[in-house]
DNA sequence: AGATGGATTTTC
DNA sequence: AAAATCCATCTC
């Protein structure tokens, strides 16, 4: 199955907008001729410095520069030691912002059952996505976000407050995650 | 130079 | 409830 690449133009428009858009669109590592792909089910959105729960909220530094670079671009940090979130940058340049993606329904090259996409962190392991793909832009031929033509509507988007970010106080107030309201393989079910 | 604490997941 | 595990950032 053949879709639509996205272009950097897609993301770079309000983050909100593009993480809700980003639903139902696919994700694709490749690697070689080892191609991973995933039906992207939910995401959040991290905006500027003045949100807590952003990275960037402490300000320029050599682990958030890659949030301040051009939209499109992808941000893989490592968490805990153990685990990598991926994201890619939107807005624009010089603007601190990007949508997490959270869990996907596996399509190509990965196992079809939840337990191995259904989170940040399992899903880059699925993918094999790992820190050194930190500043890839999607735009580039190893990583990349396509439309398959599926419609979302706008009774299938479940909004929510985002996970493990209780610590920024105003999180409660900004329902800032989005997840696919059908799908099995959202994570925290 | 050493301490600290996560946008997580799994297991006890 | 707590371990697993690493590195950017903070503190001295």
């Amino acid at each position: 199955m053949k879709g639509k690449k996205l272009t950097v133009r897609f993301f770079a428009r309000p983050t909100l907008t593009v993480a809700r858009e980003l639903l139902g669109k696919y994700l694709v590592v490749k690697r070689g001729r080892d191609v991973r792909a995933g039906k992207i089910v939910e995401t959040e959105a991290y905006i500027g410095e003045d949100d807590k729960a952003c990275h960037a909220s402490k300000g320029r530094t050599k682990r958030t520069e890659t949030l301040y670079a051009k939209p499109g671009t992808v941000y893989v940090y490592l968490i805990y030691g153990m685990y990598h979130c991926l994201n890619i940058v939107t807005e624009k340049k010089d603007f601190p912002s990007a949508v997490l993606i959270r869990a996907l329904e596996p399509a190509e090259g990965i196992a079809a059952h939840p337990r191995v996409t259904s989170g940040p962190g399992k899903l880059c392991r699925a993918l094999g996505v790992t820190r050194h793909m930190n500043g890839v832009s999607v735009s580039d031929a190893a990583l990349w976000v396509e439309d398959r033509g599926e419609r979302v509507g706008k009774g299938d988007i479940v909004e929510s407050a985002r996970i493990g970010v209780e610590y920024a106080k105003q999180s409660r107030h900004y329902p800032w995650r989005f997840y696919l309201r059908n799908s099995a393989f959202v994570s925290r079910r």
